[in-house]
This record gives structure tokens, C-alpha cells and sequence, in this order.
DNA sequence: CCTACCGATCGGTAGG
DNA sequence: CCTACCGATCGGTAGG
């Protein structure tokens, strides 16, 4: 019984992760659950044991890194300056990107495709947090810790930045991740200085 | 025959522009044949009069703003500072992604969806496109106009930056363009600047 | 976990 | 520009 359960969890581990590859490769729509069975070495028909549909998948592997994301957030040091809010969000979301690159790129890059339901729910979720991080540099603003750039577009771009990491995963990596990180903080918080 | 010829092209035009703003929504392979033809208000097999395939719609609404994007970048005045050079980098971009929502979009999202030989050309382009303006950012570097921040990654922001504006776009238009790419230019250049 | 199969839909063609 | 249709493939189910 104990046995069944983890067999079963672990297969199941494997067909988010491999699902997650592929949709990061090929797209939601791109991929289908004949590609996804072959891949792992069963039959499609075969998935169903372990999920329940196509979107399930999908919901799965986003709202799992949405909420890691939401936590961090929320876990954070009311503590410290601005200036350290905002870097340290920095450097935790471009170590989401570099350590979970497949679950991370395919929760920004494919929410598009979830479901009604679910898509509402993403899309609020999402739109607290940014509106959570504007906060954040309103407040450096406030401060005279920041110079006064709308928070709105600040938060826009260090997310996208990151997302933009993708590409660099992709390509032969020149610079360690320790240094597309520190580059990234450079380059980004620079903007918002004084 | 000079009407057929002008029937002809705006009516593929149409059909660009339709698939433009449909692969931008769904995705290229979300989006079929019979739901664009609907969205239009012909059948299916009507786009093939004007159209060869699926794939050729999506090549020319993504080389069409590739070529627009390299020919600035070659015709930009040489004189002139780093700085001014990769604002009205940043400036251009902006704009474009504005002006050209739907096909920018298109092209920074779908392009992974280019068949084998028009894919392996777009990556190539692409590649020397991001290399011309890191040899930009070096040279203001070098020059002590910009800090010594990894030019790799500062057009990877950059352009990264630029791409995230298609989620502004999407929602209720607070802020007006040019206030957008004012800001744009602000966080940007200011984490460059010395 | 498999075989066998479902109805729906895909990109595209023939022929007018 | 349409009707009629092609073979291939889709997500998913039944039954073992």
C-alpha cells in the first residue's frame, strides 16, 4: 500500500517534470499526450492512471511555482531597507528561473492556456503580487531611497527580465549563474538608485 | 487586373493581421485554420487561395518586424554617445512593441514555432542583432560613459524589459505611451549609467 | 499498464 | 469563394 503510493507519486513526478520540458519546448497546445506517454515509455492511455486530464497537468505545474513564489513573498522581512526588499526579490526569482527553469518558464509562458476557472485565479493571484511589489518600491520612492520611476513599469521589467533568462539557459552558458545574477541586481537596482 | 492583384493583397493582409492578433491570443498551434477563416468570414480551404500554408502566415508576420527591427539598427546614425545609442534603442523598441503590438508579440513568443529552415535563419538573425548592440553597450563601457555591467545581460534586460510591455498592453491603460517609454528609458539607461 | 476504440478536429486538396 | 472530402492526429474512455 505504502509501496503503491509512492510508486504512484513518484510516476506521477515524472510526467510533471517530463510535461513540463516538453511544454516549455513546444507549447501547451504543441504538445500532446501521445508525445508526452512516449517520452516516459508508456502508452498514453496509460497517463490517465496517474492524472486526470491534459489541464490538470498544467494547473499543476504552475500554480505549485506560483505559490513558492507567493510564500517568499509573503515570508519576507518587513525589516531592512527598500533597496534590500527589492534585491533580494531579485535574486530569489532569477534563482527560481536558473533552478526551476522548466516549471518557472512554463508558468510564464503559458498561464494563457489554463482553463477558465483556473486562468481567473492566476491572473488575480498575479496581479496581487505585482501590486505587492509596487508597493515595495512606492515606498523606496517615498523614501528618497529611490528616484521617482513608476513603480508599476520597475516591477514589470524585473519580472520580465528574469523571464528573459530563458534565452540565456538555452544558449551555451558563458557566465555561471552567480554572475547573471549579480549582473542582473547591477543592472536593475542601478535603475532605481539615486 | 490591377483589382485583382489589389484584391488580392489587402485580403491577405486581412489575414495576417487576423492571425496576428489570434496566434498573439491562443498561440500558434492553439490557433487553427477554421478559426481564423471564421474570424474573417470565409471557410477554410478560401485561405488557401491567398495563403500557401499555416507556417507561411506565421513567417511573414515574423520576418516582416524582424526586418523593421534590423534596419533601424543598421541605419542608426553612427555619431553620437553609447548612451544616446542604446536610448533610442530602448525608445525604438518601445515604440515598436506599441505601434506593432501584434505582430512584436508574435514574434518575440511564436517564433519558436518556425519550421526547421526559417527557425535556424530567425536564431542567427537574432543573434547578431543582440551581439551589434552588446558591442554598443561595450564600447559605452569602454569608454566610461556606462559601469562595468555584463553587456549580455544588459541587453538581455533590455530587450526582456521591452517584451513584458505586451502584459501592459492587455490591461487597462493607466499610464500613456509615452509616459511608458519614458519610464522605460529611465529604469533602464539609469541602472547603465555611472 | 495495455489494446482497442470513440467522436472531434486538424492542415490541406480537388474540383468547380 | 464554396462544397465535399482526405488521412492524420487530437484528448480521452472502456474494459481487462
Amino acid at each position: 500500500m505504502a509501496t503503491t503510493t509512492r510508486k504512484r507519486s513518484s510516476k506521477k513526478e515524472e510526467i510533471l517534470k517530463t510535461a513540463a520540458r516538453m511544454f516549455r519546448e513546444k507549447g501547451y497546445a504543441g504538445t500532446s499526450m501521445r508525445d508526452l506517454a512516449e517520452k516516459i515509455g508508456i502508452e498514453a492511455a496509460s497517463l490517465y492512471n496517474h492524472i486526470h486530464s491534459k489541464s490538470e497537468i498544467l494547473e499543476e505545474i504552475i500554480f505549485s511555482i506560483a505559490r513558492d513564489c507567493r510564500e517568499q513573498l509573503d515570508n519576507m522581512d518587513p525589516a531592512g531597507t527598500s533597496l534590500q526588499k527589492i534585491e533580494s526579490l531579485i535574486r530569489f526569482h532569477t534563482k527560481m528561473m536558473i533552478d526551476h527553469f522548466e516549471s518557472y518558464s512554463v508558468m510564464v509562458s503559458e498561464w494563457m492556456h489554463l482553463d477558465e476557472e483556473k486562468l481567473g485565479e492566476f491572473v488575480s493571484e498575479r496581479r496581487r503580487y505585482v501590486k505587492k511589489i509596487e508597493s515595495i518600491v512606492q515606498q523606496g520612492i517615498d523614501n528618497k531611497e529611490f528616484k521617482p520611476v513608476l513603480p508599476y513599469v520597475v516591477v514589470l521589467n524585473i519580472l520580465s527580465s528574469v523571464r528573459g533568462l530563458e534565452f540565456w539557459q538555452k544558449s551555451a552558458k558563458t557566465h555561471s549563474a552567480e554572475i547573471m545574477e549579480e549582473n542582473m541586481v547591477q543592472h536593475l537596482i542601478g535603475g532605481l538608485k539615486l
